[in-house]
DNA sequence: GATATTGTTCCGGTAATCCCGGAATCCGTC
DNA sequence: GACGGATTCCGGGATTACCGGAACAATATC
């Protein structure tokens, strides 16, 4: 019997339970039928698998139509607690974006690929691209290139061989010696930059959060192109960024 | 084989992992004989959930601990984006926050029971007493009572019957016939307020969004009671929050 | 408004799987 | 290096997840 998720875990009923999630989450809204429609799951079936998410109250169910439930923002907060930075990069976040008038993300990551987990929006910043727990590729964007920068070796390698490096934009670094180049600069300048190479007509810059040689996320700063180029772009902004995680690492340290 | 979810829906296997899910929230880290002690599950059969859960990628081992991993933050952020009125309302709770100096809350009901989904922190405002996704007992605060106002009546004794009228402090609503009581002013009025009935000092007040006789939710602005009192917790702010309500009402309508 | 169609809920038998005891292995500690 | 504790692995037996199909409900069609 196929199964999607491959050799993930022995208890197929947990399996398909998240896909059942997942299937929600892509539809946002969803009847029974949709939902077996999206899984492949006999309505039978998926009909108790809905049910018993309605009982311990994780899915609402209104008229017809499956929703998620807010027990599952409940969950995200708390994940978002054990991470060691959240609670402390919050106000440097909004600082930074005050101060540049721009976007600005942290960013951690996780099983290989980025995740965005705070935000703060500057005056100047368009509507959000990314949304908090999304996921992205690391090697096409700032944040991710800085914390590839400060990973050993072996889990790069290891990372790129899972998740390959996909070209988004005709700017992205296919080839994993560019890459690896990249890293290095990136290492000796503590800076990452992205130039439309995830999105394109974007730029951002970035910095890590390095404590005891370990990488625990990566402060980004992005906007259009228009508005990050020159010296704001290739001094001011790499200054404030490498300034910022600079602080973060001393009070993380000292506090 | 007695089951602390009761009759909460026929497949066991995914009972049982939200019993492992949210024991790993709650102790936010822990090792395989933590959980299995929180849980009541055999250590060998918890393995099978946890070797899945991780399989899946929703949780983290690290070392010999697991946590929740980063896939919850998505699943919540999809989860809130679905309610009608999460994106809506951001900047007017930002805007009200820095009007009045104080913390500020958009709450919604589900299951009975209060859900806070947004929040924005004015300069004098103390840091959070709630998280996002957090859940409280509606009879006890002014948020839950403007909700409360606003659903049929019928609905309104369900939830008294499921979830009680506990006290939180003296100041508790605890009578059935008292808060009936005061749902009708709070209609009557507009908005609703908290003098200490959820917690000792705090005070708080709340206008809810109704649109088309639907309760979606509520604003509520708190604080501690040395700051909010005469003529600012009688009438500024219950003109505040119900002007910024109407124009969430008027947006929504409109857009 | 009656009928057709589509979607949801219920039921029961069977194959599969979850489940736990116990053994083996790993890890940290004395 | 031996001990104790925790984790991982294994196997068989009991439970339950699974799906076909029937009953029922809702929606669409004429």
């Amino acid at each position: 019997m196929e199964d999607t998720r491959g050799d993930s875990g022995p208890l197929k009923s947990v399996r398909r339970l998240f896909d059942v999630v997942e299937a929600i989450e892509a539809l946002q809204e969803a009847t029974l039928t949709e939902i077996a429609d999206e899984t492949g799951i006999a309505t039978s079936t998926l009909y108790e698998y809905l049910k018993t998410l309605e009982g311990v109250q994780y899915i609402i169910k209104e008229d017809r139509e499956y929703r998620l439930g807010s027990k599952f923002v409940r969950l995200g907060t708390s994940s978002k607690q054990v991470i060691p930075l959240t609670g402390v990069v919050t106000p440097y976040l909004e600082r930074l974006a005050e101060d540049t008038g721009e976007t600005v993300w942290f960013l951690i990551e996780e099983y290989g690929l980025g995740v965005y987990l705070e935000h703060a929006a500057g005056d100047q910043s368009i509507k959000t691209a990314h949304s908090i727990g999304g996921q992205s590729h690391l090697h096409c964007h700032a944040g991710g290139k800085a914390i590839l920068a400060h990973l050993p070796a072996d889990r790069v390698n290891k990372i790129i061989n899972t998740h390959g490096l996909p070209a988004m934009t005709e700017n992205t670094i296919t080839s994993r010696s560019r890459l690896l180049e990249e890293l290095e600069q990136i290492r000796d300048q503590g800076y990452a930059q992205n130039d439309s190479e995830q999105l394109e007509g974007t730029r951002a810059v970035s910095s890590p959060i390095v404590i005891e040689g370990e990488v625990f996320g990566a402060i980004s700063i992005g906007g259009p192109e228009h508005r990050l180029h020159g010296e704001w772009f290739e001094e001011e902004l790499p200054n404030q960024v490498r300034s910022v995680t600079n602080e973060i690492r001393l009070d993380r340290l000292y506090s």
